[in-house]
DNA sequence: GTATTACGATACTACACGTTATCGAAAAAA
DNA sequence: TTTTTTCGATAACGTGTAGTATCGTAATAC
């Protein structure tokens, strides 16, 4: 919107008083610990600024609205895919089952995406920086490794990697949106998954 | 609250003109309708009206506030379990599998769900009314099924029927809400789920 | 020093929306 | 006809909140 320099270029340092900039992560992480654990509604501007302990000012200095900083601060979930260092196909989906878990049982992944769920339908701009930030990057993460299995041969003839995946990511997700008295995520579910899956997906032996 | 005959007494018929029935069943269709397709910011008590072709009055005078109304609403929903007259229980699966996608790809359920599960996370009187009414017998249905089998031995010694119905209703789930790119529920859908399960959750031959 | 910009705090504006109140008309019983 | 209750429409009230304006202060360049 603003920021003179357009490229690398090094401004000469502005005239006046400089920004803080820490105050950007400062703002943003105050931002997800609300949505986290007070809900979308409860995540009023005032609030924000209040737990950040900083000015509105300072945040409409930053970002034109509250949409653009919720939008970014969504950006900031990104995850690196722990890159596994097994061979064995099983061991891999174990291990990367074990993340999705690791990462849904964070408060504020876990308790972030019910809350603004329902504003995905209705606001496109935030649905699609959550699919693109978020969704996608750990969908493909698995897609990616499945697909390359079946190419040597390492799953069923005909198996559907989305498919699979569906199977093993929407398992804990209905756990956690629909908690129907069962414990969110039980000790050894990412064995119970695979183990209920693995003989339907394997090569016959 | 009020209705003078507690039990199912002929009231004499009171003084004034009569309320008119049916507008109970418009409003809440208007308001099933104005939450999928508008989403719940959108479902104002002017907007339920107006689509109802009725006056907030009529409204607040069947319920006590907008948060009844809703529940009583989602209360609409609950659908009779498809009593499968199949006895092979891969068949059986696969009945339920096919009533789910069709629930799920209704308009009504289907954008239903998106939009008030953020509401879930921060309004315990939703979450147990959306849960009591919607999530549990859907589940239970199928968790039924699963625990017979088992007894049976229709399926292998020690698979868990909780973790098998996530697999099973999980995925569907994760491709409504979040759909990257991929249709919403292809066709054969059901069948590919099974196909990836069941060998490894039927008995060992 | 002066000028300029950022800071946090607070007041203010504008609007949306749940809820209540008020209206004249309609539908029933007495 | 009179009384009572519902009806749809509309206005009004109260509150919550996004966004703006203002103020005194701090930090930097000149």
């Amino acid at each position: 919107m603003h920021a003179p320099n357009t490229t690398e270029q090094e401004s000469p340092r502005p005239r006046g008083r400089p920004r803080r900039e820490a105050a950007r992560d400062e703002i943003v992480e105050a931002t997800l610990a609300l949505l986290a654990d007070r809900g979308f509604q409860a995540t009023t501007m005032d609030a924000i600024a209040a737990r950040a302990s900083v000015g509105k000012t300072t945040i409409y200095r930053r970002w034109d609205s509250k949409e653009e900083l919720i939008a970014d601060a969504l950006g900031e979930l990104r995850t690196e895919p722990s890159t596994s260092a097994a061979t064995d196909l099983r061991a891999v989906l174990l291990e990367y089952l074990h993340d999705q878990e690791r990462e849904l049982a964070d408060p504020l992944v876990g308790r972030l995406l019910p809350a603004i769920l329902g504003e995905l339908q209705t606001n496109p701009g935030f649905a699609s920086a959550w699919e693109d930030r978020v969704v996608r990057p750990r969908r493909h993460a698995i897609v990616d490794v499945l697909s390359e299995a079946l190419e040597r041969g390492e799953l069923r003839d005909g198996a559907d990697p989305d498919v699979i995946a569906d199977l093993l990511l929407g398992a804990p997700l209905l756990r956690l949106l629909f908690p129907v008295g069962l414990p969110a995520v039980p000790a050894h579910y990412a064995e119970q998954q695979l183990e209920a899956i693995w003989d339907g997906i394997a090569p016959v032996a």
